[in-house]
RNA sequence: CGGGGUGUGGCGCAGUCUGGUAGCGCACUUGCUUUGGGAGCAAGGAGUCGGAGGUUCAAAUCCUCUCACCCCGACCA
């Protein structure tokens, strides 16, 4: 391909809405323009990038004996207010209305549509095992959409799923999606993490995510794994592991209201009193899908709220607001405290059971009550609800320790069991002639938000350094003057036979200045550059680039293509 | 949804406080020169100053409303 018949738009500056690096480099190098906030064109080289990483995952799926379909974009509401997701997806889904008033969505995933087709086409347990996918655009209203392609309300994904008679079957399916997965992520140039995930909106009883692990700002989520197992867990699912707290001989004494003026937040309080932050428990109200509920936690843990969500089966879970504070407890946000707190139910991290003599909000203003003992109030229920930090033991294996990094979650894999097949009436008849409802597992991959955590996980300051098996194209040819006519020879009958031999070129045909074509050629990333200049030409060379490097290697012109193939293959 | 910010040629920005003929850099067009790391000279094209309403002799600038986009937050009592 020559540069001067494409669309290459490069930008010499950054652009003004990109926050992180992988979204300025794709704007600047040319691969994508922003139409709405959260929804992009793909430019060119974007769209090439797209369907090679389609083309990997595509394979891959075909491999592991996955069928692609094609599902329509717009639902018609009845599918999803039958599963109940017509709520609880609520806003993050994209609604319309049709000309005869009937409620629409435009998907953001379909175990909806797929299980209406099984239920309609497949009758009996001699169809199953089948895998159904598609690469297929979807839409999310995100709160926030950010990041570029990596958090966006128009993305491309592709999404499978199986249905198996019983849960070994699902088991077999999902363990080859995983093995799919690594091979997929993989040949992209991944050093991906496969870690356990909260199941969270889907349902069902088992989730994995496919983390890249980035040190940039673009990484999105925190993962903790184990220093000597393979337990890996995003810090939502991270078990931590109950402490065992040394017994303290400290004699209980008795509670004393002590005057705290002004001291909302643990560290006020811990500095005002000279009590560190392990001898006071934290009150927090929540309202679990608006009623309210305490939570007690010593002063230097966090609370997980995706455990505490699952724990209290509720929708939503938000902290609660301080006029409902003051409602419950006759005080200001920070003087909440579990004693005579009677009409809330409190619940409890088992950590607080080994604690003496802590501090609490005296529900009062201005108050704390210091010397508090257990005997003091009421813990209707203890649930292990601290998130897991950084350096505890491993929950597995015991021995080793966490370790927090951070990364771009690329891939998941659901367990979904029976949920959607119930819901929507989905049943085939199995050996013994009885109806069973189809046992069913999702498992989905973000293309477009690969792409860009590529270009998080692979760049230097000069630009982007694509994985040879996701670039644009595989090698680009740069003749410096596009008026010397040797120049520009040798450059086309490079081209030539890299193309004849299955390559695919870039050639900069422009008639820019040598320094404008490499910044350029440095920005937009292929694998291998060719370079033809006078210099190399007097001593009878060409110079070969590696992207991931800049290592020059000097070949003989007439070796050029064969050389240029050599050096591609090694990367 | 809460807080903050920004909308001025395709892109990045100044001008707004203190109202008075719309500017800079990049990009673009034409010509000449130049060709190994973002060239030089010359000429040129391109802007309803986000939108609506208002104040004023006069509005990018002041006022009101509105739309869009960006950042932070929406978990630590």
């Amino acid at each position: 391909m020559l540069w001067t018949k494409t669309h290459i738009p490069t930008l010499r500056e950054d652009p003004a809405d990109a926050e992180i690096i992988s979204h300025k480099l794709l704007v600047r190098a040319g691969y994508i323009r922003k139409l709405t906030a959260g929804i992009y064109n793909y430019l060119p080289l974007m769209q090439r990038t797209l369907h090679r990483v389609e083309n990997i995952v595509r394979q891959e799926m075909n491999v592991a004996g996955a069928i692609e379909i094609t599902m329509p974009v717009l639902h018609p509401a009845e599918l999803w207010q039958k599963t109940g997701r017509w709520d609880t997806v609520g806003k993050e889904q994209m609604r319309m209305r049709d000309r005869h008033q009937h409620d629409m969505v435009l998907g953001g995933t379909h175990e909806e549509v797929v299980t209406w087709i099984a239920r309609g086409e497949v009758r009996s347990y001699r169809q199953l095992p089948l895998n159904l996918y598609q690469i297929q655009v979807k839409f999310r209203d995100e709160i926030r959409p950010r990041f570029g392609l990596m958090r966006g309300r128009e993305f491309t994904m592709k999404d499978a799923y199986s249905f198996d008679v019983d849960e070994a079957g699902l088991k077999i399916a999902y363990r080859k999606m995983a093995e799919a997965y690594f091979k997929i992520f993989r040949r992209c140039g991944f050093d991906v993490k496969m870690v356990e995930s909260d199941v969270g909106a889907m349902g069902g009883f088992a989730a994995h995510e496919f983390m890249v692990p980035v040190e940039t700002a673009g990484g999105e989520e925190t993962i903790l794994s184990c220093s000597r197992c393979d337990y890996a867990a995003n810090i939502e699912k991270a078990i931590s592991v109950p402490l065992t707290i040394p017994k303290t001989d400290e004699e209980p004494r008795t509670k004393e209201l002590v005057f705290t003026p002004g001291m909302k937040t643990i560290e006020e309080v811990t500095s005002f009193l000279k009590q560190p932050a392990e001898k006071l428990v934290k009150t927090m109200i929540y309202l679990a899908d608006a009623k309210p509920v305490a939570v007690l936690i010593r002063g230097d843990r966090t609370i997980n709220e995706t455990k505490l969500k699952n724990h209290l089966r509720c929708l939503e879970l938000e902290m609660a607001d301080p006029s409902t504070i003051m409602r419950l407890t006759g005080a200001q946000v920070g003087f909440t405290g579990p004693i005579g707190l009677d009409n809330v139910p409190i619940i409890a991290d088992p950590e607080i059971k080994s604690m003496v003599n802590f501090v609490v909000g005296a529900n009062k203003d201005d108050s704390h009550i210091i010397n508090v003992n257990l005997d003091d109030f009421r813990i209707d229920e203890y649930v292990e609800l601290r998130r897991a930090e950084a350096g505890e033991v491993c929950p597995r294996c015991g021995t080793g320790h966490l370790e927090a990094y951070s990364g771009i979650e690329v891939g998941n894999l659901f367990m979904l069991g029976t949920k959607y097949s119930e819901a929507l009436g989905a049943y085939f008849v199995d050996k013994d002639g009885q109806e069973r409802p189809f046992v069913m597992g999702s498992y989905g991959i973000g293309i477009t938000r690969t792409a860009q955590a590529a270009v998080e996980a692979f760049h230097d300051d000069k630009g982007i350094i694509w994985p040879k098996a996701i670039a644009p194209y595989d090698l680009h040819i740069i003749p410096l003057n596009m008026e010397n006519d040797q120049h520009k020879q040798i450059a086309f009958s490079v081209m030539e036979k890299l193309e004849n031999a299955g390559y695919s070129v870039i050639l900069d045909d422009r008639n820019e200045r040598p320094g404008v074509k490499f910044n350029d050629a440095d920005l937009i990333g292929m694998p291998v550059r060719i370079a033809i200049g006078d210099k190399g030409l007097k001593e009878g060379i060409v110079e070969i680039v590696r992207r991931k490097d800049l290592s020059v290697e000097k070949v003989p012109i007439d070796n050029t293509a064969e050389k240029a193939i050599e050096i591609f293959k090694e990367l």
